[in-house]
DNA sequence: ATTTAGTGAGCAAGTATTCACTTGCTAATG
DNA sequence: CATTAGCAAGTGAATACTTGCTCACTAAAT
């Protein structure tokens, strides 16, 4: 096999380092764009600049590497919620501290943040067993606030969609840049809006 | 070849009729509950059962049956909703009608339905210069009622995300049977919620 | 020197699609 | 009424191509 030497007048071909990282970011883009499925490890070996084999010294196969992202957000989102909800606060206080923090984390991340919303049907069955789902916490809150009267009686399922539509899909739109600037920017709204559909 | 003959005393396999309806039907649950990619044409025509050659008869292939299983939805839905939102009734009037719209098409084919909510991030892509796309509209008729002081100010993509938010995410939940009965059982609230969004 | 991380050709397992052939229906013909 | 030609629809083995993944090897780091 040629190899270079230091008489070798051919490219010393230039190895890639830090290649998890460049391996992450590039196929968070190509699963965002294109489905996880329709990307392939060889795309995303190219686009990050790195030989296929690569990925396997850190996942076990590509699955692996997109549950893996998926997760990342998953459980911090996850415990920025319980800490938002928990407490003592007014449930204003605490509807405007969950979609906060839900923002804060779409601006920290906006690839990681559009990677969970846009996948979150094909990893939820995942989460199917645990209790700390965004959608059953968010259930069980309303739930609550209905047998103690804070808000109108209602089904607490129907309820609990309509407040997570409310910001999930403004995120969606953020994805196909139909909202320009960061996503903090329309908590304030997002918070109002979710209060009102509560009440509703 | 071993083919059979008229000497032949092998079984003739009935010859499957009515193939196109039973290759929707078995795509529409691959794809909705495996991903468009994922499902492959054997799969569709074993379910279907019927021969993988049969799917070629009546569509290019694969991603031409699954893009006109989305237009059939898709085209209904926007031909509907600008029916509802036409006329000279009260917002109130239209809002209804749109949702009870919505809720109708849910009920009518849940699968077809369900399909088009699922694939909405793959295929609007392809629906991008129509000015007639569901969020287009929504938009417009948004920034229209702002102008004229019936709903608070505030950015018209925004609002429109929320309310569509609030309709799309409880027909999610609905596929994810967490909301049991007809969809249009909820119409009401979901209308109710919309208009508080709105004024929000 | 040993461990860790990166390489890329090659492979086994699939995949969508094609195509020569078959089947049953419809309608025109003598 | 038979006969038959025409045709849309169904079949499934064969094809050409991709895909995820492996592995013997190499470069760098410790």
């Amino acid at each position: 096999m040629a190899r270079p030497s230091s008489t070798d007048q051919s490219k010393p071909k230039p190895r890639a380092r830090n290649a998890r990282p460049k391996i992450e970011r590039a196929a968070l883009k190509l699963f965002i764009h294109e489905g996880i499925d329709a990307a392939t490890t060889r795309e995303i070996a190219e686009k990050a600049g790195v030989s296929e084999g690569a990925l396997y010294r850190h996942y076990k196969g590509k699955d692996e590497l997109a549950l893996s992202l998926f997760m990342e957000t998953h459980n911090r989102l996850g415990a920025m919620m319980a800490e938002a909800l928990s407490g003592d606060g007014s449930l204003e206080d605490k509807v405007n501290a969950a979609v906060e923090a839900y923002c804060a984390l779409a601006d920290e991340d906006f690839l990681l943040f559009s990677f969970h919303l846009v996948s979150l049907h094909r990893f939820l069955p995942y989460d199917k067993r645990r209790e700390d789902d965004p959608v059953s916490i968010t259930e069980k809150i309303i739930a609550g606030l209905i047998q103690e009267g804070h808000i109108p009686k209602g089904d607490p399922a129907l309820k609990a969609a309509m407040a997570l539509g409310v910001v999930m899909q403004a995120g969606q739109n953020k994805i196909y840049n139909r909202l320009p600037g960061p996503f903090s920017q329309h908590a304030p709204a997002m918070a109002r809006a979710v209060m009102c559909v509560l009440k509703s």
